[in-house]
DNA sequence: TAAGATTGAGCCGTCAATCTTT
DNA sequence: AAAGATTGACGGCTCAATCTTA
């Protein structure tokens, strides 16, 4: 008799395993060349860099949506980015509960002056590891599918 | 004339923010599955487990080595565990400044309680978003990449 | 009551400094 | 001085509770 196969699979569970390994690693090789340079943490940069792609603003809620974020971290994200002067809170026409929060000149500032040295640690710890960019996009494809509704 | 190609690849990039919300979203449904269940944090899982695999102890070095963690921090989680149970401290004959971390009975049997838990939630994060066994191997293989050393 | 956002308490990780033993 | 491990201070995340306005 065939032994039944186990779930998950290995071959899952291997998945599972090199899914978060990669991660740790990669990450911290990133975001420590970044902190050696001198530069704020990593969610800084996704937070000025999604203001920026909508057109300098967005809600506290949307920033939330976009970047996976419960309510209170984006509250206390916002309260270190405006500390810093990277961004400004703003009050909402006809709303008193809401607020729009808007990037300064000097959070754009620092997207352009971290973007070289982000871009190089990227390509140094994804780029040069993976041999052709047939893989990288294999590699995000598989990646995607995790993150899909179920089938 | 071309344009040139961007350095890194746009497929290098997609790769990278692929990686790290892949790892966000599922390493978030997993331990909330757990959490849920009222398990505690994955990483006390991981140390036990890391324990059992070896026979039952280790030495902290070797547990940061083993699941990449910095010296201060498996102090702080043996601290933890130990004040939980699930493992303790002995001493080492000949060197008074080495100890083990010892597994108990109670952290053998959280490794039994968890790992039905920890195991549906994996097949149903991961396993149930790959389309084949083809494709968990595939995508294993392509994170292995990413953690070897350099070419 | 609900929506939008903040707060206080506590847990966990990180940094630099420290302690003890070798 | 170096090795093995811990500690204090603090940054950042999470939980539940709270505050204000709609």
């Amino acid at each position: 008799m065939a032994m039944p196969l186990p779930i998950p699979s290995n071959a899952t569970i291997t998945a599972w395993a090199r899914l978060i390994r990669a991660h740790n690693i990669v990450f911290a090789a990133v975001e420590g060349e970044l902190k050696a340079a001198g530069f704020p943490p990593l969610a800084w940069y996704d937070v000025l860099l999604e203001l920026r792609r909508s057109g300098g603003s967005l809600r506290p809620l949307e920033v939330e949506r976009h970047l996976l974020l419960a309510q209170h971290n984006v509250s206390r994200l916002v309260d270190r980015l405006e500390k810093a002067r990277f961004v400004k809170r703003l009050p909402v026409e006809g709303d008193a509960r809401a607020q729009i929060i808007a990037i300064t000149d000097e959070g754009r500032d620092l997207l352009t002056r971290m973007w070289p040295a982000y871009a190089a640690a990227i390509q140094k710890h994804v780029g040069d590891r993976l041999d052709s960019e047939i893989d990288a996009t294999q590699l995000s494809h598989l990646l995607a599918r995790l993150t899909q509704s179920e089938k």
